[in-house]
DNA sequence: CTGTTAGCGCTTTCAA
DNA sequence: TTGAAAGCGCTAACAG
């Protein structure tokens, strides 16, 4: 049997008419004033009894409570929203909810969103400028209080024009060419991280797997990256490889790129671990051993890093923590010091199995012959 | 240099006024009011324009959408809402959105909500019903015009008042003792195709790693798998040993009570891979190799099921098409048939490396001995 | 401390 | 085909 019946000729859900939901005894919808009626005070008093209990006499308070509580009134959101000319939702906007690093940082900020009773309306914007265009038009004709984003483009126009109209909006990546609020992790720092720690494994010749620059994550990722080896003056070869999204499927398609590679890299860094992974399995669907024959460093330390094999060594973020702090700026309760409150967390080297030292110099420099057995 | 600039003692973000938000050249507030008086017509007018143009003359038409342009107006849905009866945006309640599966799932309804301008607001229930009713009360007093919900307790009487107010709710999940609209896979099955593949490839004591009862999956997996046993008829040994939440942590730490179990398991079923992922983990911190020693199977196919080592067979399910299946019967999109149609995705095993076929009858019926060796 | 009142921006009769 | 006016449920200012 199914389980939304369709018993004896019942009209189905979609068409049932537009019945007014909520109501009282009377059969009118439930208010404030039936609330008010009820406890036999005026419709200001409930108003009051909600929102600043401190004005009213405590007998008073109960008996609007008790009514309240027996009718099971819940205030109607869209009227104070519309009388206080603001909405109260807070808008998120990432580029995937399916994606496990966005659906953390959402949680993130959902967690501290309705504890304060507020409602977070969450879209995905793909990456497309204009998904996002249209997706800000919708928070903004919800009236949303403010906007979390991880923008498409950070100089976006239309971003500016929300702004200009008093929303507030608060990025999920740090930006220079920002001058807004914005939480989010030093990711030149972690490209930094990563390159060192690839230098000192011993990697001279490398690849990065990133996504396009207009992405500030990635272009600070790469800026991080790359610099390491212009200061260290090692002669290392760093190659980037661009793919257009941040997904597996184009991590294993990117290691054809890779593996035509001349010298044939190493040690590849990836934008992120989705990436990583996608590497890993196109590099695995060509018998190619990792770490034997190159090393991994992913970025995110995502739930599965620890679980792939080999575990993933990757730079980790705690991206739930960013949301959280995100939505609490948002919400105006940053209220310690200037604002400027730590607003960058700092990513942290996580080493696992997934990058090989190269003992032997010689090793880097033998161009692509030569692999010494490697056991351990 | 911080992001957020604390420039010569200008008021940081959380303390600016009350400024009003969107405002027309006067000063005041955009509203249709004003986009009426740029056009030269009425408000009413304004509003046919938006939600019936073809009431109004094209001449009309074009003059107020030039104006709507030129103004940057965009209607207020607080306003839209109130004035309706009935809010516009849906409300989806899962357990936790950094969960892929739900991140998928929420992904799915989201796309389709945004495509016909209507807002998603997400709620995490972490499983707990105080939070669930929390969320189900937020979700309320913004009036969401339906709910889709992976209800922490199907029988919930908050449910049951919800859907009697009026508001619309949709089931991520199929139940029996429900009889509104529901989506979801069929769990029964999922459970029965993994018992049979475990049967299939000789395994006769066996273990079951699962949630709750009150989660109506965690029933109906446990339904499908030990009911394959009970007919079977075959003296398999099945125990179900309990985890209160659906995490990794607890899948690792289900694992001493797995290797407790007499006699041994030669296969462990979790309810989903996350679990399947800590067994796994718990499984290899005690050097106990998969498959060799015990075979795994999961549910759900995540993302990172094929790359975990070995590959894990699962039953595999496509969250992101449940969202977009409940959220279209949820606008009452659903015009196909008599709206019972196709509320059941079906899952299908995925074999991947993390089940052992047990070549020598013997080696499973020492343990139990007799069974007739079934194997079709 | 509590009641009264005037709208917030929009949709929708009802007239013109 | 368009304009005028009423009112959705709520809050805030002001009176009592």
């Amino acid at each position: 049997m199914s389980t939304s019946g369709s018993d004896g000729g019942a009209p189905h859900a979609a068409e049932r008419p537009p019945l007014e939901p909520q109501r009282g005894g009377n059969g009118r919808r439930l208010n404030s004033h039936m609330v008010a009626a009820l406890a036999g005070v005026s419709q200001g008093t409930v108003s009051n009894v909600l929102n600043r209990p401190e004005k009213v006499a405590s007998a008073t308070y109960d008996r609007v409570m008790e009514a309240i509580e027996s009718l099971g009134f819940v205030p109607n959101q869209s009227a104070r929203d519309l009388r206080n000319g603001r909405g109260s939702a807070i808008g998120i906007v990432v580029l995937d909810v399916a994606n496990p690093f966005w659906g953390e940082l959402v949680r993130g900020a959902e967690e501290v969103a309705t504890r304060h009773g507020r409602a977070v309306i969450v879209c995905s914007s793909d990456g497309s400028p204009e998904k996002e265009w249209q997706v800000l038009k919708l928070l903004e004709s919800y009236q949303v209080d403010c906007v979390l984003i991880a923008p498409v483009d950070v100089a976006s126009p239309h971003l500016a024009a929300l702004r200009r109209r008093g929303t507030d909006v608060v990025l999920l990546e740090r930006s220079a060419e920002n001058d807004g609020p914005a939480i989010g992790v030093d990711d030149v720092l972690g490209g930094r991280l990563a390159a060192e720690h690839l230098l000192e494994m011993g990697h001279r010749r490398l690849a990065f797997v990133n996504g396009p620059h207009t992405i500030a994550s990635c272009r600070d990722r790469a800026q991080g990256f790359l610099e390491v080896f212009a200061r260290a003056g090692c002669g290392a070869a760093v190659t980037e490889v661009g793919v257009p999204t941040l997904t597996a499927r184009e991590g294993a398609h990117a290691t054809d790129a890779l593996l035509r590679l001349e010298p044939r890299p190493t040690a590849v860094f990836c934008a992120n671990d989705v990436i990583a992974l996608g590497v890993l399995r196109g590099l695995a669907s060509r018998g190619i051993p990792v770490p034997e024959q190159v090393s991994i460093v992913g970025y995110d330390d995502a739930d599965f890093a620890a679980l792939l094999s080999p575990a993933l060594t990757t730079i980790r973020i705690d991206p739930m923590e960013i949301g959280r702090r995100a939505a609490t700026v948002a919400l105006g309760m940053s209220e310690d010091a200037d604002g400027s409150a730590a607003d960058a967390l700092d990513p942290f080297l996580v080493r696992r199995e997934s990058v090989r030292r190269l003992v032997d110099p010689l090793e880097s420099e033998a161009a692509l012959s030569a692999e010494p057995s490697e056991g351990r």
